[in-house]
DNA sequence: CACAGTTAGTTGAGTGTTCAACCACAAACG
DNA sequence: CGTTTGTGGTTGAACACTCAACTAACTGTG
C-alpha cells in the first residue's frame, strides 16, 4: 500500500483549511501520473546530458555552465558572487567548482579591483578552447534529447511552464 | 562572447547533413531562452523538493522514492534489480542507498528464494512510519512548487511533454 | 572613529553518486 | 558435464554537493 496512493478520507469538518494541522492535499491519480512522468523525464534527460558531457568532454554539466557564463561576460570574467547568482548556485558550490576548474587550467582567480574581499573568476584560453570543443556535442545532445522530441507547440508550452515554475523564488 | 551564442555561418555546402563532421545545429535565440528557462525551473524546483525533505524528514528525495516503491509492492519488498529498474537507478546507487537505509533501520535485506544471487529489499515498520511521517510535507511541497503554479492546461501539457521526453530511452 | 552588523568568499566534514573492478551464482552451449 | 558467458549485486575510490563554521573586509550608525 503506497502512502499517498489516493485521496484519503477527509478529517473532521472543523479543521482549518490550511496550515500544519490540515489534512494533506494528496495527489489524485492523474496528478500522480503527471508527477511520476515528470520525474522520469527529468531523470532520463539529465542523465543523457550529464553522460554525454562527462564522456566526451570530461566535465559535469555544472562546470560547462560556469564556462559558458564566463565566456559571455566582458573580459570573460565575473565576480564570484555575480557568477553564483546567475547560475543559481551556492557560493560554496561555486567556490569548490572554481577551485577544480583552476586546477584544470580552465579558469584563473584574480582579485577584484576596489574590493579587497572580492575575486574574479577569469576564463583562460585553455578554458575557452575546452568549452569550444565541448559545445557542439552538448548542443547536439540538448537537441536530440529535448527539442527533437517535442512539437513547436510543446516547446512553447515548456517555455511558459518553466517560467511559471521559476516565478517567485 | 558565448560559444553557442547564435546560428553560425554555414560550412561548405557539400558537407554531410548529419554525423560528426556536420556543422553543429546551434540553438536559435528562442530555443536558447527556452533551454535556460527549463534549466532554471528544474534547478529551483528540485532544490525546493530536496530541501523540504532534507529539513523535515532528514532524507534525500531519492531515498524517499525507494521507500515509496517498497511501500507499494506486495509484502513491501522488491528484488534489488527490480527496484533499481523501477527507479531508473543504477544498481550501484541503489546498493549504496539501501545500505544506508538499512543502517537507519528503515529497510532490511532478505535473500531471495530460488536464486541465491538475489536479494530483496524489505521496508520495515520503522521505514513505513518514516515514510508516512514524511509524505504530507513532501506532497504539500510538490503541490506548492509545481501544481499550484500551473493551470490545468499546463499540467496536461507537462504530462505530455514529459512522456515525449522519456519516450525511447 | 569605534564597533556592530553585513557581505565576499573559503574551508572541511559528511553525504551521495559514479565508475570500474570484482565475486558468486545461473544459464547456455558444445 | 565442464566451460564459457551472462546476471545479480557489492565494493572502494574519486568526485561533487551541502551545511555550518570561519576569516577578512566593507558599511552604517551613533
Amino acid at each position: 500500500m503506497p502512502v499517498p496512493s489516493s485521496v484519503p478520507a477527509e478529517g473532521p469538518a472543523d479543521r482549518p483549511p490550511t496550515g500544519p494541522g490540515a489534512p494533506p492535499r494528496w495527489l489524485d491519480a492523474g496528478e500522480q501520473r503527471t508527477w511520476r512522468a515528470f520525474l522520469e523525464a527529468t531523470r532520463i534527460f539529465f542523465e543523457q546530458i550529464e553522460g554525454q558531457l562527462q564522456r566526451d568532454a570530461a566535465m559535469p554539466h555544472g562546470y560547462y555552465e560556469i564556462l559558458v557564463r564566463l565566456s559571455e561576460a566582458p573580459n570573460r570574467s565575473l565576480r564570484m558572487s555575480e557568477l553564483a547568482d546567475r547560475l543559481l548556485s551556492s557560493r560554496s558550490r561555486l567556490s569548490h567548482a572554481v577551485s577544480r576548474l583552476e586546477n584544470a587550467g580552465w579558469v584563473r582567480r584574480e582579485s577584484a579591483a576596489g574590493d579587497r574581499r572580492g575575486w574574479l573568476a577569469v576564463l583562460t584560453d585553455d578554458g575557452f578552447a575546452a568549452l569550444a570543443a565541448a559545445a557542439p556535442g552538448h548542443v547536439e545532445a540538448v537537441r536530440t534529447h529535448l527539442f527533437d522530441k517535442l512539437t513547436p507547440d510543446q516547446v512553447r508550452a515548456l517555455h511558459e511552464i518553466s517560467e511559471a515554475i521559476a516565478r517567485e523564488r
